[in-house]
RNA sequence: GCCGAGGUGGUGGAAUGGUUUACACGUACGACUCAAAAUCGUAUGGUCGCAAGGCCGUGAGGGUUCGAGUCCCUCCCUCGGCACCA
C-alpha cells in the first residue's frame, strides 16, 4: 500500500460525502435535532486566517459526532457579507463591493471546503444578497411597527476616517472598533433600536443558558444595571427642582453639593438667577467640545463651576448646598445630577478637595427612603442601539420621507430597497445613496407625491442579529423563516465563536430573539443555548498575527504540505479548546506524524486475533473520547487517541474489529484519513453512517490496580493488587514489600488511611 | 481603579484533594544509510551520588488536611474586558 498522502485522498473524499449529501439536514426528520452552529465569517480579501478553521473544526468534530449517534444535525455556513473594508477597497480601487465581496466569498467557500467540513452547503445564505437583507429590512419594519424602531436626534459616536456614526459597542474606549481612529461626539438624527425595553429580559436570560461564565458577566455588566432612589432638590426661592438618582441615600445627610452636568437643562431654566452666568456658559461650551477620551483622559483632575447665585435645599435635613456643573457627571445617565457626597464618593473627594468644600460625615441612613422623600428607580448602563450608517455597503433603511405625510414605512409588498448602482462610494460624512438618482426616484406609500428615500444603510451587526433563523429555511420568500421551521430547529444546541462578540453581535441577537418572541413569531426567547469561544492563534511569539507583522500562516499552506486533517488534528491538539496559544509548526508536522503511523497500523490488521488488553484499551478510549467531545476537551481526547495508536503499534497484527472501532473515534478528528481506511476494509458506505461506538463498562476497569503506598502523605512506591482488596490485605502486602518495609522499620504506626483501589497511607 | 481568566519541565500542555509533569514538540545518544532526510529505539524537572538511593520542586508566603497544582487567607506577576454610570 501506498504511503499516506493526504493531497490525494482528501479531495476524493470530500467529493463522495457531497455526493452522498451526507451534510443534507433534513427539515422534520424522525430523529432528535441538533442545530450546531459557527459565528458566520466576513469574508475579508486576506481571505481564510487559521483561526477560522479551530472553531469551525470543533462544530465539525460536534456535528459529524452527533450524526454518528443518531441527530439530525443542523451545521450551516454562510457569509457576513456587508461591511466597511468592501467599500473601502472600492473607494481605493474602484472595484464594485459586490464584485469583490463575491470573489471574496468564492475564496473563502473554496479554502472552507479544502478542510472537508460537514457544512450543508444547501442552505448558505449571503446577508449582502437581495433575497436575504430583504427580510433585514423586513426586521427594521417589524421593530418600527412595533414601537422598537425610532429616529432621535442624539449626540452619537462618529468616527472621522470610516465617516459615519457608530453604536455605543463599537466604539468602546472612545475608539472605532474598525481603525481604531478616536471618535467624535456629533448631534444627528439617526435611527434606533430600542434594546433599552429589553434590558430586564435581556438580564433574567443569562442565568438560563450555559455561556461561559465571563461571557455572562460581560454583558451583565454592560447591561449596568443599578437599584438606586431619585430624589427632588428644591432650589432656593425658586420654582424649579433639581433631580438627582443616587444607590446611596443612606449617605444624604453627607450631602455637601449638587453637582449637574455641563448638559443639564438646568443651567438654561435658571440662566436669569446664575449670576456668573458668562463663566458658566464658557465651561459648558469648553465642557461639550471635548471628546469622550479627553474627558477621561485625566480621571484625577476634576473641573467643574460653581452656579453662584442659587443654592439647593437638602430635603433630609433642609440645608442650603451649592449647585455646580462638572463633566464628571454624565448627561446620558441617570438623571444627568448628583448629590455629593464627599466622605463616601472617590470622585465627589477629589472634587471637594480641589474646591474647597466641605466633607460632610454623617451618620448614614435608609430611613429617608421611606420617609418618602425619595423614589425607587433602576437605571441601566445600555443605550439603545444606533443601527445608521452614513455608508454605502449594507442594507439601505426602509424609511420614505414625504414633505406631506413625514416619516414613512416603506409597505412589505415593496421590499426589498434595492442597493443603487449609480454612486460615487467615496464618502463625504453623507450616505453615497444620497447621490443615487434611481434610487430617489420614488412616490410616498401614503399620498403618492414625490418623496424622498432614507439614504442611510443599516449596521451590519442588523444583518447578523437574525441569521441564524434564517438557516432554518433559507430559501423561504415568503417570509424570514417559517414558524414551524424555527420551532423545529431552534434554538441553536451548540454555538461557536469569537469572544470578541461579547457585547455586540451576542448582546444583539438576544435583543432580536427577545422581540420575536415577544411578538409571537416564535417559541423561543434564547437564540443560542450552549456557547463556546475559541481561543485565539497567535503568532509563534506569543503576539497577534498581523499582515504588518508578517507573521500570518496561510491555511492553505499548511494544507498543501500536511493535509486538512494535520491541520484539523493540530488545531485541536494544541491545548485547551478556549485558550490563547501559539502556533508552532513543529506542532502540525508532529500531528503529521501521528497520522502517518495511524495510517501504517492499518495495514497489520488480522480479523482473527483480538488481544484482550488491546480490546480493554480501546473500550477506556471510546469512554474518554466520548466524554471529552461532549465537554470540548479535545486535546486531551486527541492525546488518548495517541496512546491508543501507540500499543497498537506495538502489536504485529490488529483485529479487524479493533481497528473499526478506532477509526470511528477517530473520524470526527481527522474525517478524510477514517474515511479513507474504513474504506480500506471493504466498506461500501461511508464510515459516518455508522453508529457511535458503546464502551462496555465491564472492560474499562482492570481487575489490577496499582495501589499507591505513601508514608505520612508522601508516595514511597506502589503495589499490584487486585481491585477492591481490603485494608487489611492491603497492609499486609505492604509489609511484605521490601522497599518500603524498611520505611516503617523501628516506626510506630499512628494511623492508616486507606482509600480504596487507590491508596494506602502510613502516618508514622 | 474595578471586573474576569491565568501563573506547572527547554516549549505547548495533562492531572475527580491521592505516585506532579499524561500526550506532543524540542534536545541528546543509538540503529538504518556512502551520507542526509524520513523512520525506529533509548533517555530527558533540578540537585547530590559510582550506584542503590536521598533531598528539593506546580509565581511568593502562610493556613486547613494523613495528604494541596487543586481548598482558604495575604501578596506578586501576565493576559483579557470595562472605565468618572453616582
Amino acid at each position: 500500500m501506498a504511503d499516506y498522502e493526504p493531497s490525494q485522498i482528501e479531495p476524493k473524499w470530500q467529493k463522495f460525502w457531497q455526493e452522498k449529501g451526507l451534510n443534507k439536514a433534513e427539515d422534520f426528520a424522525n430523529k432528535p435535532k441538533f442545530y450546531c452552529l459557527d459565528m458566520f465569517p466576513y469574508p475579508s480579501g486576506a481571505g481564510l486566517h487559521v483561526g477560522h478553521p479551530k472553531g469551525y473544526t470543533a462544530t465539525d468534530i460536534i456535528s459529524r459526532y452527533k450524526m454518528m449517534q443518531g441527530f439530525n444535525v443542523l451545521h450551516p455556513m454562510g457569509w457576513d457579507a456587508f461591511g466597511l473594508p468592501a467599500e473601502n477597497y472600492a473607494v481605493k480601487t474602484k472595484v464594485h463591493p459586490d464584485k469583490s465581496t463575491h470573489q471574496n466569498i468564492e475564496h473563502f467557500k473554496e479554502q472552507i471546503k479544502s478542510l472537508g467540513f460537514s457544512y450543508d452547503w444547501s442552505r448558505e445564505i449571503d446577508t449582502s444578497s437581495p433575497e436575504y437583507y430583504k427580510w433585514t429590512q423586513w426586521f427594521f419594519l417589524f421593530l418600527y411597527k412595533n414601537g422598537l424602531a425610532y429616529k432621535a436626534k442624539a449626540p452619537v459616536n462618529w468616527c472621522p476616517k470610516c465617516q459615519t456614526v457608530l453604536a455605543n459597542e463599537q466604539a468602546q474606549n472612545g475608539q472605532c472598533e474598525r481603525c481604531e481612529s478616536e471618535v467624535e461626539q456629533k448631534n444627528l438624527e439617526q435611527w434606533f433600536f430600542k434594546i433599552t425595553d429589553f434590558c430586564e429580559e435581556l438580564l433574567l436570560g443569562l442565568d438560563k443558558i450555559d455561556w461561559p461564565e465571563p461571557t455572562k458577566i460581560m454583558q451583565k455588566n454592560w447591561i449596568g444595571k443599578s437599584e438606586g432612589y431619585e430624589i427632588d432638590f428644591t432650589i432656593k426661592n425658586q420654582e424649579q427642582k433639581i433631580e438627582v438618582f443616587t444607590t446611596r441615600i443612606d449617605t444624604i445627610f453627607g450631602c455637601a453639593y449638587l453637582v449637574v452636568a455641563p448638559e443639564h437643562s438646568a443651567i438654561s431654566s435658571l440662566k436669569l438667577q446664575i449670576s456668573n452666568i458668562k463663566e458658566v456658559e464658557e465651561y459648558v461650551a469648553k465642557a461639550k467640545k471635548k471628546s469622550d477620551r479627553d474627558r477621561q483622559a485625566d480621571i484625577k483632575d476634576k473641573t467643574g463651576v460653581k452656579l453662584e447665585g442659587i443654592m439647593a435645599i437638602n430635603p433630609a435635613n433642609n440645608q442650603e448646598i451649592p449647585i455646580f456643573a462638572a463633566d464628571y457627571v454624565l448627561a446620558s445617565y441617570g438623571t444627568g445630577a448628583i448629590m455629593a457626597v464627599p466622605a463616601q464618593d472617590e470622585r465627589d473627594y477629589e472634587f471637594a478637595k480641589k474646591f474647597n468644600l466641605p466633607i460632610v460625615e454623617a451618620a448614614n441612613s435608609w430611613e429617608m427612603a421611606e420617609k418618602g422623600i425619595a423614589k425607587k428607580k433602576i437605571n441601566y448602563k445600555l443605550r439603545d442601539w444606533l443601527v445608521s450608517r452614513q455608508r454605502y455597503w449594507g442594507a439601505p433603511i426602509p424609511i420614505i420621507y414625504c414633505a406631506k405625510c413625514g416619516q414613512q414605512p416603506v409597505p412589505e409588498k415593496d421590499l426589498p430597497v434595492l442597493l443603487p448602482t449609480d454612486v460615487d462610494f467615496m464618502p463625504t460624512g453623507e450616505s453615497p445613496l444620497t447621490k443615487s438618482k434611481e434610487f430617489h426616484n420614488v412616490r410616498c406609500p401614503v399620498c403618492g407625491a414625490k418623496a424622498m428615500r432614507e439614504n442611510d444603510t443599516m449596521d451590519t451587526f442588523v444583518c447578523s442579529s437574525w441569521y441564524f433563523l434564517r438557516y432554518t429555511d433559507p430559501k423561504n420568500n415568503q417570509e424570514f423563516a417559517a414558524k414551524k421551521l424555527m420551532d423545529y430547529w431552534c434554538p441553536v444546541d451548540c454555538y461557536v465563536g469569537g469572544a470578541e462578540h461579547t457585547v455586540l453581535h451576542l448582546l444583539y441577537a438576544r435583543f432580536f430573539t427577545k422581540a420575536l418572541y415577544k411578538a409571537g413569531l416564535i417559541s423561543f426567547d434564547e437564540p443560542f443555548l450552549k456557547l463556546r469561544h475559541q481561543g485565539l492563534i497567535l503568532a509563534a511569539g506569543g503576539e497577534k498575527m498581523s499582515k504588518s507583522k508578517g507573521n500570518v500562516i496561510n491555511p492553505d499552506e499548511v494544507v498543501k504540505q500536511y493535509g486538512a486533517d494535520s491541520l484539523r488534528v493540530y488545531e485541536m491538539f494544541m491545548g485547551p479548546f478556549d485558550q490563547a496559544i501559539s502556533w508552532d509548526t513543529q506542532g502540525v508536522k508532529g500531528v503529521k506524524k501521528f497520522l502517518d503511523r495511524i495510517f501504517r497500523v492499518a495495514q497489520n490488521i488480522k480479523s482473527e486475533v483480538v488481544q484482550e488488553s488491546l480490546k480493554k484499551l480501546l473500550h477506556k478510549t471510546i469512554k474518554k473520547i466520548t466524554d471529552d467531545i461532549e465537554a470540548m476537551k479535545f486535546n486531551t481526547a486527541i492525546s488518548s487517541l495517541m496512546i491508543l495508536n501507540n500499543e497498537m503499534e506495538k502489536e504485529k497484527e490488529i483485529a479487524r474489529e479493533i481497528m473499526e472501532k478506532f477509526l470511528m473515534i477517530l473520524s470526527p478528528f481527522a474525517p478524510h484519513l477514517a474515511e479513507e481506511l474504513w474504506q480500506g476494509l471493504d466498506k461500501k458506505e461511508s464510515i459516518f453512517l455508522e453508529k457511535w461506538p458503546e464502551y462496555d463498562i465491564n472492560l474499562i476497569n482492570d481487575e489490577k490496580i496499582n495501589l499507591i503506598i505513601q508514608i505520612n502523605g508522601k508516595a514511597r512506591g506502589s503495589i499490584e493488587a487486585v481491585r477492591g482488596i481490603g485494608e487489611q490485605e492491603a497492609v499486609g502486602l505492604t509489609k511484605k514489600d521490601q522497599k518500603i518495609a524498611k520505611w516503617l522499620e523501628n516506626k510506630e504506626i499512628k494511623k492508616i488511611i486507606f482509600v480504596q483501589n487507590k491508596l494506602i497511607n502510613f502516618v508514622i
